[in-house]
DNA sequence: ACGACATTGTTATGTTATATAACAAATGGG
DNA sequence: CCCATTTGTTATATAACATAACAATGTCGT
């Protein structure tokens, strides 16, 4: 079969982000986690009492796409929402949080190295400044 | 604004993939065209007569989803379907279709260019084999 | 201090991509 | 020739992402 597309960058940053979206949310749903759970997470653990549009901002989720995402969170008492000034919310993480947080952390780390060790060595410390390259 | 994420190769990969594939996205709306519309165009265009599951084998898209992506081809008198055993149809770009996947390739390569450009000359090279490696 | 303007959280809604299960019809190997 | 597999298809569900509108609130210039 002739593959034409396999030369072009694009379509191997597709296939390669779609083949790692898919491996890492069935290692996450291990702890009843989706990708952009874990995201959350990590985020409002480093930035305590962040906002929920700025975080939103930092993931480049839009305001109205994380509603149902910090409910589900808010729901499965990961994270807690303080009322801030009347306008905005704060964003905390619970115990429970803070724990399902460490869980993920051990598979994504996993993952990470699992990620890294496919790259041919040669390659793989370009990986990651190319990539960010393209979106920061 | 703590961002731990950047140094994760996944999220910096899905980052990368979604910045792409949106702006890949909207140049190829100049032809009426999805980004998975100007994949099929390319591999039947490469492998004439292919079947619609290896096709989809190809692209890795569930056959089921096939269906109306085909049918929007199909409509947009861009393939036709040629009914091959009874069983299997082979696919192929009518005239429409050839002259739409032309337009479709200037974009595709002027977009390629500006995407390796936007990388550092040295971890250029890097790239598409790194990314390769993580799918195929 | 006030008024114009921007921001926040939210609801509602639509689209795209992707997944599974089921089906009839047809193929192909042993 | 039979049985497992393949093909195209329908129906359906979910996840991710987008837009528009809204009320309430904050902010900034004057």
């Amino acid at each position: 079969m002739q593959d034409p597309l396999s030369h072009l960058p694009g379509y191997a940053l597709r296939r390669a982000a779609n083949a790692m979206l898919s491996e890492l949310s069935s290692r996450l749903a291990a702890v009843d986690l989706r990708y952009a759970d874990a995201s959350c997470l990590i985020l409002i653990d480093a930035n305590p009492a962040i906002t929920a549009s700025a975080l939103g901002r930092a993931l480049d989720i839009q305001r109205a796409n994380m509603v149902p995402l910090l409910n589900r969170l808010e729901g499965a008492g990961l994270i807690a929402r303080t009322p801030l000034d009347g306008k905005s919310q704060s964003l905390s993480l619970t115990d429970t949080g803070r724990a399902r947080l460490a869980e993920a952390r051990t598979i994504i780390d996993a993952f990470e190295l699992d990620l890294l060790g496919m790259v041919p060595a040669e390659h793989r410390d370009h990986l990651l400044p190319a990539l960010n390259a393209l979106w920061q």
